[in-house]
RNA sequence: GGGCGCGUAGCUCAGCGGGAGAGCACUACGUUGACAUCGUAGGGGUCACUGGUUCAAUCCCAGUCGCGCCCACCA
């Protein structure tokens, strides 16, 4: 017996469990079954389930479950990433709490301790994901350091390394001053920042007494000046390109040169030329052969190529001594206020610093060809597909991808150094060895590369380093190349783009056939969720308050396409009460002794409200079916709410149940019925609210049933259709909300009966009213039937279908807003006939139009017309009274 | 500066060339044997603005205004 009210908290971790013990959630490698793969994108080991993930989780969960009972081999991998940077910063920050730093503890007792603190607390992740109701197969649980992935990276690092697609290089890269390491481009974010623009007079060498005005918003990179740049066409200063400036306080001269990048319009006309500190300076430096100063050590303190006053400063300190001692000297020619973007790391908020260093970087240039190629011939298709574009952006100018970090927690790079230098890359350092020996002719100390490799690196690799690449593994010929991707815009370059690269080159097939993007998550008001702005949604939370299915409904019901998710906790509040209504009516089946009948299909049934059941359980699968192969989830969520609650509560169960207090076959047939409309509910639920409809199913149906985990879904066979049938109770349906409107129109006591007056019906019409007699009393309390010719004094009316149908409750009628109700509604109708009539006169329109559509607009005037002229009539008569 | 998206009921959003929709919120009434986490009904919108295309525009096109996001070396 199902308990009074659903308890999420009791039923979910039970159930769970024997989902789990079951083996349902485990891919079948050696099924006949087609497969059907997701990867998950492996959450970090740092993380706790905040509600990007519960949504993100909740749309992998509700496709992967839906394949399964379509009978797919479902492989949904999970796993997690040992995100580099992410967890230095947090493991950092514990000790810091404890009084240590990384460096104390050295690299190898540092990375043991990211490994203990990953044994204890990575599991959390996972944890949290089995509370959403997740049904990944966790036999198959990845991590991205695992000795497996691990040694895919060395391998394709290797091969890369080989292929001339990694290599070394001096540039100008991102770095983060504070925890000592580059990050990519993608790490950066840039923040909009008020700051100043200073104009800066620079002394003409040549000239005494001309000056150069640059303006700069970095004065004391100025230090590391090696040029002025004027645009080739800018007459201010045509007479000095060529000559040179006396760089003030770093007393050196630097040459005056001209390049187009210097625009005459924006600020002095002049621009000061750091190629050490600035990207667009390096490539004017580069263009011009101007010279490399680097001012700046990795703390981003001044260093000894700086003037002596300025060495040890940091660079916010050395700013404010540059400009007072350029004030003091009378070269500053004035600050103006300047808002302008600064870039941020992304994870630590650092201010980047541009810095010249020796990086690994690998040629994604030559990489991106074969991904944009699949995306452009469709091989992979994005959902929605406006992030095709976006993505072709990006990869049409991408830069080459900075691969090393100078981390600790991560993937080694695997390069050695010999005593001169001379480079060996291998998978192991016996290989490097040998390789060494080779050239050196005995055995030599070789030096390790301290660095480790992005995290992206090893994340590119995951849709096929999980079924166990490089070897030729059953899991990796059948499950790769998997059918979606299921994730948000916000790491479409850091991972999606990556993973087309690596999958196309070293597999030689695309990673997956969609990509389905799904939106952020925002809180009610749009903002973006922050910690610091104190607006997250925890997940978790609102699990224990509403239970995890109404958690779960409503990202569904919210993962519209290319829209953003505001999610509102009354939103999660509603569909808490969705499942609860649900769980009621599965109640309220059992208390009518409402079970399945075995071979018991629905097309056996006579009773119409059975037929027209049938046919719209029918649809609505139908509905949903399309709706989740087209990855519309609110949809579905929408088709589903309004069936369950809207049609089967609300109509259903309450037209069949005199049919329950009967006796009879029609009883039976109806009891079967109810069982059997149950039955499709929690099926086509179940991908979206897996706990409450496997409970409501472990009750309803046979033990040898089974699992609706593992349930097939319902197919839907058009002998169950029955056109006619679903018409007729549409009919009554409407016939019973006109009357109950015309009730409450007319201030009649819900409990009072009235007589039906029924004009103008047609003999077929008659029969079908005759037939639902019950129904019109029951649900309308109407108590008596009168075919009528005239529309009596203080009646009121409906149209249904053709049909008016005509409340008479003589002076119950509230008079006056009666006849208020009647004109409004007349005046409505006339200004509709207007339109209509002016399109049917219009010949354009009568020439132009469909056939089809002119035919309805006809039906229609028709229609509206003879409403609008009953009504005149009744108008009429209650003006009479 | 470039790109993308969005302005529809108080809120959150569907719809999208020929009749303005849902849920929530609001109002009124209701303890009918599944359900008050409920039921029945109701009020509420020149579909941002302006032009254009069309017989017909909330819907297509252009522009304007407002909002959001992404990208970018403008000192």
């Amino acid at each position: 017996m199902l308990d009074k009210t659903y308890q999420p908290a009791a039923v979910e971790g039970r159930r769970y469990a024997v989902w789990e013990r079951s083996g349902g959630f485990a891919a079948e490698p050696n099924s006949e079954r087609r497969p059907y793969t997701i990867m998950m994108p492996p959450p970090n080991v740092t993380g706790s389930l905040h509600i990007g993930h519960a949504l993100n989780f909740t749309l992998q969960d509700v496709l992967v479950r839906y394949q399964r009972m379509r009978g797919r081999d479902v492989l949904w991998q999970p796993g997690s990433d040992h995100a580099g940077i992410a967890t230095e910063i947090v493991v950092g920050n514990q000790l810091t709490a404890e009084g240590t730093t990384k460096r104390a503890l050295g690299r190898d007792g540092f990375v043991a301790r990211v490994w203990k603190w990953k044994e204890e607390s990575g599991g959390a992740i996972a944890h949290q994901l089995r509370r959403l109701g997740a049904s990944p197969d966790w036999s198959r649980e990845r991590f991205t350091m695992d000795p497996g992935l691990a040694s895919a990276v060395r391998r394709i690092f290797v091969q890369l390394y080989r292929e001339g697609l990694i290599y070394r290089d001096k540039r100008l890269v991102n770095w983060d001053p504070a925890m000592h390491t580059v990050i990519s481009d993608l790490e950066v974010q840039s923040r909009e920042t008020k700051g100043s623009l200073w104009h800066i007079r620079y002394p003409v060498a040549e000239l005494p007494g001309r000056f150069v005005t640059v303006a700069t918003t970095r004065p004391e990179t100025m230090l590391g000046d090696t040029g002025v740049a004027v645009h080739p066409n800018d007459p201010r200063f045509a007479d000095l390109v060529g000559k040179s400036v006396r760089l003030p306080l770093a007393d050196r001269l630097i040459p005056i040169i001209a390049d187009a990048h210097a625009d005459p319009e924006t600020g002095s006309g002049a621009v000061k030329i750091t190629p050490a500190h600035d990207f667009a300076d390096f490539e004017i430096g580069r263009r011009h052969g101007l010279a490399l100063l680097n001012i700046f050590d990795q703390d981003a303190r001044l260093n000894d190529a700086a003037p002596a006053p300025y060495r040890g400063l940091d660079r916010f300190a050395a700013r404010e001594k540059v400009v007072a001692d350029l004030s003091a000297a009378g070269l500053l020619d004035k600050v103006e206020d300047h808002t302008l973007m600064i870039p941020h790391h992304d994870r630590s908020g650092e201010v980047i610093e541009p810095w010249l260093t020796d990086q690994w970087y690998c040629d994604a240039r030559v990489l991106a060809g074969p991904a944009l190629a699949a995306v452009e011939d469709g091989r992979i298709r994005f959902v929605p597909s406006q992030w095709e574009n976006t993505f072709f952006d990006w990869m049409r100018k991408i830069q080459p991808w900075c691969i090393s970090r100078q981390l600790w927690w991560g993937h080694r790079i695997p390069a050695w150094y010999g005593p001169d230098g001379t480079l060996f890359v291998a998978e192991t350092v016996e290989e490097a060895q040998r390789e060494a020996s080779a050239k050196y002719g005995d055995a030599v100390s070789l030096r390790r590369d301290e660095d480790v490799l992005d995290t992206w690196f090893s994340s590119a690799l995951w849709p096929f380093s999980t079924l166990g690449w490089p070897e030729e593994t059953p899991e990796l010929s059948r499950y790769y190349p998997t059918d979606v991707l299921v994730t948000s815009f916000d790491i479409i370059f850091f991972w999606v783009a990556r993973m087309m690269m690596m999958g196309l080159h070293f597999m030689g097939e695309v990673p997956f056939r969609t990509v389905y993007i799904h939106a952020l998550v925002r809180d009610e008001r749009g903002q973006k969720m922050s910690k610091s702005r104190g607006n997250t949604i925890d997940p978790l939370g609102l699990i224990e308050r509403y239970g995890c299915d109404a958690l779960r409904f409503t990202l569904a019901a919210l993962a519209a396409p290319g829209r953003d998710v505001k999610l509102a906790e009354s939103r999660v509040e509603g569909y808490r009460n969705f499942a609860t209504k649900l769980w009621n009516a599965a109640r309220y089946a059992e208390m009518n002794v409402c079970a399945l009948v075995a071979d018991f299909t629905p097309a056996q049934c006579r009773l119409t409200v059975n037929r027209w059941i049938a046919t719209a359980a029918s649809d609505c699968g139908a509905a949903v079916t399309a709706a989740l192969d087209a990855y519309r989830f609110d949809e579905a969520a929408s088709l589903l709410y309004q069936f369950v609650w809207g049609t089967f509560c609300d109509w259903y169960v309450e037209f069949t149940k005199p049919i329950l207090q009967g006796d009879d076959s029609a009883r039976a047939e109806t009891r079967a019925m109810t069982a059997w409309i149950l039955g499709r509910i929690v099926h086509l639920l179940h991908p979206i609210m897996p706990f409450i409809t496997e409970e409501i199913w472990q009750n309803l149906a046979r033990e040898d049933e089974g699992l609706l985990l593992t349930a097939p879904w319902p197919e839907f066979s058009p002998e169950a259709h029955d056109l006619a049938a679903s018409a007729e109770m549409e009919w009554v349906v409407q016939a019973i909300s006109a009357i109950r409107a015309l009730r409450a129109e007319m201030n009649i006591p819900p409990a009072a009966r009235v007589p039906l007056l029924i004009k103008d019906v047609e003999p077929a019409v008659a029969e079908r009213i005759e037939r639902h007699r019950e129904h019109f009393m029951r649900l309308a309390r109407v108590d008596r039937f009168e075919p009528v010719v005239t529309v009596p004094a203080g009646g009121i009316q409906a149209v249904v279908g053709g049909t008016v149908l005509i409340l008479s409750v003589g002076d119950v009628v509230d008079l006056a807003r009666e006849k208020a109700r009647l004109g409004k509604e007349i005046e409505r109708l006339d200004s509709e006939l207007r339109k209509i009539a002016a399109k049917l006169n219009n010949p354009n329109f009568l020439a132009k139009a469909k056939p089809e559509i002119v035919e309805e607009q006809r039906d229609r005037e028709a229609d509206v017309s003879r409403d609008r002229d009953r009504l005149k009539v009744a108008y009429a008569r209650l003006m009479a009274i």
